[in-house]
RNA sequence: GGCCCGGUAGUUCAAUGGAUAGAAUAGGAGUUUCCUAAACUCUAGAUACAAGUUCGAUUCUUGUCCGGGCUACCA
């Protein structure tokens, strides 16, 4: 148990001891000590004062006394300011917790706690390159899957493609009528952007075309619906539904090509997925839920034969099921999913990692699913996160205002790859060994600053200013990383008991106490769903340990005790180090 | 109009109702005979506004102002 969850629950049991308050662990406040007060933990007792009937500053004395008293090996002291008892950990405990840890590979990891959750991220659309908010998904996807897995839950990873609607059959007529049979291999462009550049072609034709028709004196509003580049596209998607054999052949070819244009990219970016699933196959599943829920009552059919929830009484509105055609619209479709996924997975739990502009939906989803009473239904969240906007507003594709994904990661490998060269630390690198150095320092720099915000927030990107590799990112803690291992590579111990370091110094307890917070931190993260706990926590992390080594030298210690204290003390924290930001996605170099 | 988010240093981000609101960058001043200066140390700088709840509010409540999103028989 962590030792603020120690503090938590002896300190009620005190209570009940010494005050004869029922308390529970859970109410208990215990704090961080600021640093310019002694201590390293503190208990808030203002809010027990009322129930105390005494001052503050004496109840904390009392309780002091008495935690000192019966736990001597955890507590070495104790001071009281106000309603603040601050408790001072005891060194042995330190070096206690250190030597049980500093050889543990899997330190902060947590037992398995049998829950089976599936994470569905990245989802992409079969029509668009990927784009620095798609990066944000990716990352928060893989990241929350790992630091799920870690705090013990099994995982499976899916995706869904949006592989077919009026959208793609915009492609597929715009490469019909402009292409020449051209093919990314002809033309040498990337599948994704290949196809994603007759998405625009056709936005440009059709608006071309509404202006030719509203010059020959037809309204807008009519010119809009009659583009012939519309109509074909409309019709392509009548003879996609009827399966008519070659528009499917086209439609297999175009996809192909954004597939392997995709692949390349996940592979940079390490995305991956244990299922995917295609819209294609599943654009139909939420038929039968909507006889299922007429049935129960749950949905009730409109005069026009259009289907409905009712769902004013959670002060939401109606919302349609199905349309008055019998076609099924989006939300049918994804509870069709729901039901699914469930079939073939039987997940406790089940996050959908997908942007803020969507919560409506999914909590129209889950509403859905609850009352339709489907197994899984408890256990829908949504990772909901903020759109990346530019300095000048959203990012647009069709107006071309996006920050493609290659582009971005191109760019931050390029920055690595100068800084490195600048720096002229690693010459005796091999090309293979320096290509992995500037994909470790470029991507770790990337994913860092997407994932050390708080996924719910908005972040705003200037592409202007290219992303920081010095301050709060992912190279100063890989430099750190990197330094450790330096120094642990000059100066090893193996198998050393430590007899007792005397009295810890200031800086080597702080990085001790927060070595300790690190299965606390992963548990927080997992909670919340929020890696930006762990990459806050590692940057702290790595902070305070570049403060302890530029004071005190590891191989040069005082002395042997000391020294060996310091190289454990600097092996637990690469350690953890490394394993922090595996959950964030980012390797970790031996020497940069 | 209705519903939902958000507003913290110049900028990008922190802060289970707790002590003097933390970092990072940008600005100013320093540190390499000492384990990699992608580092370290010092310095200056912020809670949109107004009420309320209480021992105590960035945090909770209400109102105002400012951003953003949703409110499709699109996905």
């Amino acid at each position: 148990m962590s030792v603020v969850n120690t503090i938590k629950q002896i300190t009620a049991e005190a209570i009940k001891k010494v005050f004869s308050i029922e308390i529970t662990a859970a109410d208990i406040a215990v704090n961080i000590t600021k640093p310019e007060f002694e201590g390293d933990y503190t208990v808030v007792l203002f809010s027990l004062v009322k129930q105390l009937r005494k001052a503050p500053d004496v109840a904390g004395n009392e309780l002091g006394n008495f935690l000192l008293k019966n736990h001597p090996g955890l507590f070495s002291s104790f001071n009281v300011i106000k309603g603040f008892l601050n408790l001072v950990i005891a060194d042995t405990y330190w070096i206690e917790f250190l030597q049980k840890n500093y050889d543990n590979k899997s330190f902060g990891l947590g037992e398995q706690i049998g829950k089976k959750v599936m994470v569905e991220y990245s989802s992409p659309n079969a029509n668009k390159p990927i784009h620095l908010g798609h990066l944000r998904n990716n990352f928060l996807g893989w990241s929350i899957a790992e630091i799920l897995k870690a705090n013990g839950n099994e995982i499976v990873k899916t995706c869904i493609v949006n592989d077919r609607g009026i959208h793609i059959c915009k492609s597929m007529i715009a490469w019909k009528l402009f292409a020449n049979n051209a093919t990314p291999e002809t033309t040498g462009i990337k599948g994704d952007h290949f196809v994603g550049d007759y998405y625009v072609k056709y936005n440009d034709e059709y608006k071309k075309q509404v202006e030719e028709l509203i010059a020959k004196g037809i309204t807008r509003e009519e010119a809009e619906k009659e583009a012939p580049v519309l109509r074909g596209a409309q019709q392509m998607l009548i003879d996609w539904e009827a399966g008519k054999p070659e528009v499917i052949e086209l439609w297999k070819t175009m996809n192909n090509w954004v597939y392997k244009g995709f692949d390349e990219t996940y592979k940079r970016i390490g995305s991956d997925f244990d299922r995917i699933y295609y819209e294609s196959d599943t654009y139909l599943l939420g038929k039968g839920m909507v006889e299922y829920g007429l049935d129960k009552g749950v949905f009730f059919m409109k005069e026009d034969g259009s289907v409905w929830i009712d769902l004013t009484a959670e002060g939401l509105d109606e919302k349609i099921v199905q349309r008055r055609d019998g076609t099924s619209v989006y939300i049918t479709q994804d509870i069709g999913l729901v039901l699914n996924k469930y079939e073939e997975y039987k997940c406790d739990q089940s996050i959908y990692v997908v942007g803020d502009e969507q919560n409506y939906h999914f909590k129209v989803l889950k509403l859905i699913a609850q009352k339709l009473q489907l197994p899984s239904a408890d256990g829908i969240y949504h990772l909901s996160y903020g759109m990346i906007e530019l300095p000048t507003g959203k990012m647009k594709s069709r107006e071309g205002t996006v920050v493609d994904a290659d582009d971005i990661i191109d760019e931050m490998l390029h920055i690595a790859r100068q800084k490195t060269e600048e720096l002229g630390k690693v010459k005796d690198f091999t090309e293979t060994e320096l290509k992995e150095l500037y994909n470790t320092i470029g991507l770790g720099a990337l994913k860092f600053f997407l994932l050390r915000v708080d996924p719910k927030k908005r972040m705003i990107f200037n592409p202007e200013e290219s992303i920081d590799f010095h301050g709060f990112t992912g190279p100063f803690v890989q430099y750190t990383y990197a330094r450790i291992k330096s120094i642990l590579r000059k100066t090893q111990v193996t198998g050393y008991k430590l007899q007792g370091a005397g009295v810890l110094l200031n800086l080597e307890k702080q990085v001790q106490t927060q070595l300790e917070q690190f299965p606390a931190i992963i548990d927080e993260a997992a909670n919340e769903h929020d890696p930006s706990k762990v990459a806050i926590y590692v940057f702290n992390l790595a902070k305070t340990y570049n403060a302890f080594y530029t004071e005190h030298s590891v191989a040069n210690a005082e002395t042997e005790e000391k020294r060996i204290l310091r190289v454990q003390l600097s092996r637990l924290t690469a350690e953890t180090i490394k394993t922090a930001m595996h959950l964030l996605g980012i390797q970790v170099p031996e020497r940069m």
